[in-house]
DNA sequence: GTGGTCTAGACCACA
DNA sequence: GTGGTCTAGACCACG
């Protein structure tokens, strides 16, 4: 519902996808946007947990795939930190941005549209 | 899989999405392309279950979804139909390719990605 | 689609429900309405069949349906016709709009409408 | 069978017609008499299905329905709900009277019986 | 715990 | 032959 504000990201979450895959997905843009720096300590699970009002497994399982990822890391005892490396940042925003831009060249290679035709579609649509 | 060809549709199933999607995403791409015509017989459930190696209750739900979104007839003890309308076809084209194109900006809006970055992306993937 | 006139009686059928339910609502209909008379001889289940484009097991199942509701009757070698008494189609016609009635007030009553609310809605509605 | 009452909700199957459109229908008529309120918590579809002595999966076919009509909603992990929006119900409620009034009126028409006469069957009848 | 997908196989209504 | 309903039971994703 309305955006939650926490250490530099802002979350907003919705019914419509698993709730753990749209925290990993907004932490991620918030790395990829530079507006969460590198280095910088998270909420705790539970912190978090609390403040978008969702089940502690729900952000235990987005911090664990965002450590897979290697943008977050673990100190035991110290807490969870964003990575102090520049590259997984990069190489994610590229996979995500590949990714979707497949996703949306397959379907509309599937709907028999042209690569011209998505173009002016996706200049008639409101960026921000 | 290797594809599957069958009155004009081309399924080609994976097991990243449920199977009934699947095929409601590939018969209404055959309809959006042209390569399936307005008022063609469909396989029968049964026939296209085998075909596909999936169960006829799966092919059975996909046809009923496509029917509910105008773009399959069934007429009693005769078999499922494409329909005789245009418009169906046409709306649904419109709505899948309305979605994906918002499904990609929202993406890239995330990534902190512009509209001319996100360009020059499709601009550099393969098409065909 | 456009209706078929044979022997007094106007057939029309579509494709939402049963063929055979639709053939035996409209010969009722004819006999409660006057438009079929009594002692009349019913086409052929092969000639209706032909006329109405549907598999002559379809007219038959009908008619089997008919003779047994006591409405036509079957001479061996001379064919099929209606009733000569007018007791059955009075019946049928009683037990029809009584079964008609009781599914109506079965849904309003269900939708918490009262007797009153809903002759409301049949005042408003388009009788001819 | 004897009704079974849960959430405010009475259930009696019969086997005239297909178990889930029964479903359908009492969860419809429950929403639109009021006795099952907004953004109340459903019965799991296990937990009903166990109820109503029917299958998990009959259920479930039930309530996608009711959820494509907008009258249910399932939030992930959560359970189904009835929706927090008051027109889906009023707009189901007014589709089923009308479909339920054009029935009757198709009947009537086909039996040659005027409004007068039908309005008459209804004021006999029994209501409560 | 919740709903969702899928299978295997039975039985029915309709043409 | 066609589609449609239902069951029993498995397995998965999500919270």
């Amino acid at each position: 519902m309305e955006p939650i504000k926490v250490a530099g990201i802002t979350f907003r979450l919705d019914a419509t996808k698993p709730f753990y895959e749209q925290i990993v997905a907004q932490v991620c843009g918030a790395l990829a946007r530079g507006e969460l720096g590198l280095e910088e300590r998270m909420p705790s699970v539970r912190e978090l947990a609390q403040l978008l009002k969702v089940n502690p497994n729900t952000v235990m399982r987005a911090y664990q795939d965002l450590e897979r990822s290697g943008l977050l890391v673990t100190y035991r005892g110290q807490g969870t930190f964003t990575t102090n490396k520049p590259e997984p940042v990069e190489r994610i925003r590229r996979e995500l941005a590949h990714g979707a831009v497949q996703d949306l060249v397959g379907v509309m290679r599937q709907l028999g549209l042209s690569r011209e035709q998505t173009m002016t579609l996706i200049q008639e649509v409101d960026w921000e």
